[in-house]
DNA sequence: CTGAAAGCGCTTACAG
DNA sequence: CTGAAAGCGCTTACAG
């Protein structure tokens, strides 16, 4: 098999005594054809084991099958699930990939546009660094269609596709008020960060949907780090104000906060209920993870951001939130 | 720019007045060309920002400048890594990537070859999903170059890519004998796990040949979860032998070897020094990592799979170890 | 050193 | 419904 002589659709059309374009036709269904002759030279193809050139058919069609991949730090911890969630929805949809990871400035952006543009891909995807991550609009630098994911773009007729913070605010509260919850503090980091400002506004409003109010009528705000988790929590319980759930901007903020809670000689769940975002343990080991949370989703941030380049899927413009998911598990 | 009529070859020839075989040649250093015409060449093209347009250029040539990429688990934590570093050094080699996430039984793979063969890749890697992972060999089923990484593969000739394991369990034996400590015990995973059993290998021919011998003689082999951290520890101190470090297998037991020690009344580094492997910690944030430990470079393992395959590189046969690398923190 | 020509393997108007 | 032919844009023997 390693060194047969590739068969040729001119193979499988004289086995099936046709000509070269009727065996083109009766295999890719374009144009009108007998049924008996399609049999015919399927049956040729099949028993030749005929395997079209792609490269002949990229080329006759101008098309690539491939599509461009710009990233910006591909190996973050955030970013990298959202290049490999890309990576495989486009594995799945048989199209290459031609990554190139650089700064976003104008003269390296503009050579891999050109390199991009030389491999007549057939589509790009701008992959930012999180929603702090402003990606530049280089739309109209190509005649394919350009998602871009992660990050915000100024344009707003662009297409992006970015985790729903809003829907994780809303999962937390809803989960915590399920679960008998009422007085629910939401610890997290400075709201001038526009995920942050997301979660605490889909929380705020949940809540506000119930009748209830947070603990604290705001967000306690300062960093995305456990020991603001420490800190605020330690300052929250030492005010005397009833709690019985804090909703954290993020894990390790949440792992802070318990231990704080146990600090304090409470318990999680019965005294306080605990949720964050990110599902971080989930990341690493799904062994030890114990933490409520909300998932994120961000390979389905990459992989919606794939899939709306595909030939089937209709693009669409503007912005596109990616639906996160909540993870229920021992300290709610 | 966006809806400009791409230039061929043939304009760049026109415009410098010779035939298409000569402008091929002078771009591209075929034969010999007078340096004159070369020049003439050179500017009609940049003057005209000539791309070559490489769909031709592939078909022309039968080569497709894409490599296939087969992974299993490519969302795995530590294949993760790998999967990232072979994409981001096969896009420096200007080389686009197909992949399939897939079982490796032999009808998906039979599949996933079929596809690969027909895109004409120029060569494949294999990624699998650590040491204790079989790779099937398909070497034969290709007439191009295949590379294995993060997996074993039976047979001998093939290009295999892994951690050095033993390299990881040298740097933890001389790191801490260069800081001074003289009773170092090893807390690791069962030994019949090919990355615990060479870490401890390396690792104890470290000490012997500073003429030492690791505390209790042989490695306390567990299991790789905190917990066995904690247990193993909290077994050793116990004992009242006497230990100034612990080598641990892995940075979960290096956490909870921690713990333990705390738990103890001990100080880390004072007391006991510890030192993991995986940076862990650094994978997830750099904000808060305090472990000394040795970063496997996973990422460099799947770059070094990719490189394998470039034109310059020197393809060659069997296992190839990629070095890790001592990173020195706060617990040592 | 340079050019005319064949060829890579498909697709797709265009006739019939 | 089917076939002959042109075309996609390069590369590369082969002559000169």
């Amino acid at each position: 098999m390693s060194t047969a002589k590739s068969v040729t659709l001119g193979d499988v059309a004289s086995v099936a005594g046709v000509s070269l374009s009727t065996a083109s036709r009766a295999l890719n269904g374009g144009g009108r054809i007998s049924e008996d002759t399609r049999r015919r030279v399927k049956e040729a193809s099949d028993r030749l084991g005929f395997q079209p050139n792609a490269l002949a058919r990229s080329f006759a069609l101008g098309r690539s099958q491939t599509i461009g991949v710009l990233t910006q730090n591909a190996s973050g911890v955030f970013t990298a699930p959202v290049l490999i969630g890309a990576t495989m929805e486009l594995g799945r949809m048989n199209q290459a990939l031609l990554i190139r990871d650089a700064r976003f400035d104008a003269a390296t952006l503009n050579e891999n546009v050109a390199r991009l543009q030389a491999r007549r891909i057939d589509g790009v995807v701008l992959i930012g660094d999180g929603l702090n991550y402003s990606l530049p609009s280089v739309t109209s630098l190509f005649r394919v269609p350009v998602a871009y994911a992660f990050g915000l773009t100024s344009e707003s007729d662009d297409a992006s596709f970015n985790p729903d913070a809003e829907m994780a605010g809303r999962l937390a509260a809803t989960h915590l008020l399920e679960t008998r919850r009422r007085r629910i503090a939401h610890i997290t980091a400075g709201l001038d960060d526009p995920a942050s400002r997301g979660r605490a506004h889909g929380f705020g409003r949940a809540l506000a949907e119930a009748g209830l109010e947070q603990v604290g009528g705001k967000p306690l705000s300062g960093g995305w780090t456990f020991e603001w988790g420490v800190e605020a929590t330690t300052r929250l319980l030492a005010s005397g104000t009833e709690v019985d759930a804090i909703f954290c901007g993020n894990d390790q903020i949440a792992l802070g906060a318990e231990s704080a809670i146990r600090a304090a000689g409470l318990s999680v769940p019965r005294d306080v209920a605990l949720i964050g975002v990110d599902n971080w343990e989930g990341m690493i080991t799904s062994d030890s993870a114990r933490l409520t949370t909300i998932d994120p989703c961000l390979q389905d941030v990459g992989a919606a951001a794939a899939r709306s380049l595909g030939a089937d899927e209709a693009w669409s413009p503007g912005a596109h939130l990616v639906p996160c998911r909540l993870i229920v598990r021992s300290t709610t």
